[in-house]
DNA sequence: TCTTGACTTAGAGTTAACTCTAAAAATTAT
DNA sequence: ATAATTTTTAGAGTTAACTCTAAGTCAAGA
């Protein structure tokens, strides 16, 4: 029921050399340490591991992660700010998700205008499709 | 027609030294100077710097991002390669999005999760909702 | 004209998050 | 038992992307 770090990194995806950081700036309070000073990386600080790419993913920085992580050791005392973090969190997810729609756009648009240009030649292009017309007159001018 | 450096660093967000560092880094290119050395900006500029944020908010690196500027001045030679660029830039968006999503389902499940806990207290939550025990016990073990 | 605020440059400094090194100790494989 | 691999530590180094400073120039309002 205990990994090495080297088996944790292969799991994870992570380095052996973060893991020991993520460990240094607190992000893993709870790995313990063989007789001989191996860590032993347990399931839960596996979920653990989980949690903070999932905070990361999300655009949390590790300081701000390492919060929540001391809330959590604190205990009952701090579960309301632990709920806060989670719902601002989520508020700023779903702003990213939008965000992320929008390039989404932008980026077929310009695979469309990539693509009728090589497909056709640049002359012409914009005549024959008025919506690529507007978008090259928006962006370099009339 | 023409923009000082403070006026595009209010429309986009940016800082008048952020604009001067991605001009210093290649990626503006196209912006002309007075008679005096004052950066003039115009609308063209701000759509490239409109889609620099896109792809800088999709994760490309500013020296990348500089790749693409350095192959639309290059000219049609390159039209095979941008497109290619946006092609794989389409890729990766969408599975930044499916794990943004992921991302959100543990979100959700842990703002689920503490607000059972502070709306009935620890005791019994786990009992009366089967789903919080699943994942309890996936997380701190039986 | 005077003053105030915006702009210029080169270059130094900062921050976050790694990433690596070296030398020694522990573990695993043969 | 020996060799190869993995892990340990403290601490140094790297990278990307800003961020700021200083000393001077330019522009707009009273």
């Amino acid at each position: 029921m205990g990994y090495s770090i080297g088996q944790v990194a292969k799991k994870t995806g992570l380095t052996a050399h973060t893991l020991r950081y993520y460990e240094k700036e607190g992000l893993l309070p709870f790995v313990k340490k063989s007789s001989s000073g191996l860590r032993v990386f347990s399931d839960s600080d596996i979920e653990w591991l989980v949690l903070i790419e999932c905070l990361k993913g999300t655009g949390m920085s590790l300081k701000n992660i390492k919060q929540y992580i001391d809330w959590c050791i604190e205990g009952d005392s701090t579960l309301t700010q632990r709920l806060e973090m989670f719902k601002n969190q989520k508020v700023k997810l779903e702003e990213q998700m939008k965000q992320l729609q929008k390039h989404m756009e932008k980026i077929n648009y310009k695979i469309a205008y990539y693509t009728e240009i090589i497909a056709n030649g640049s002359e012409g292009v914009f005549e024959r499709n008025p919506k690529l017309a507007a978008e090259r007159k928006r962006v370099y001018g009339k």
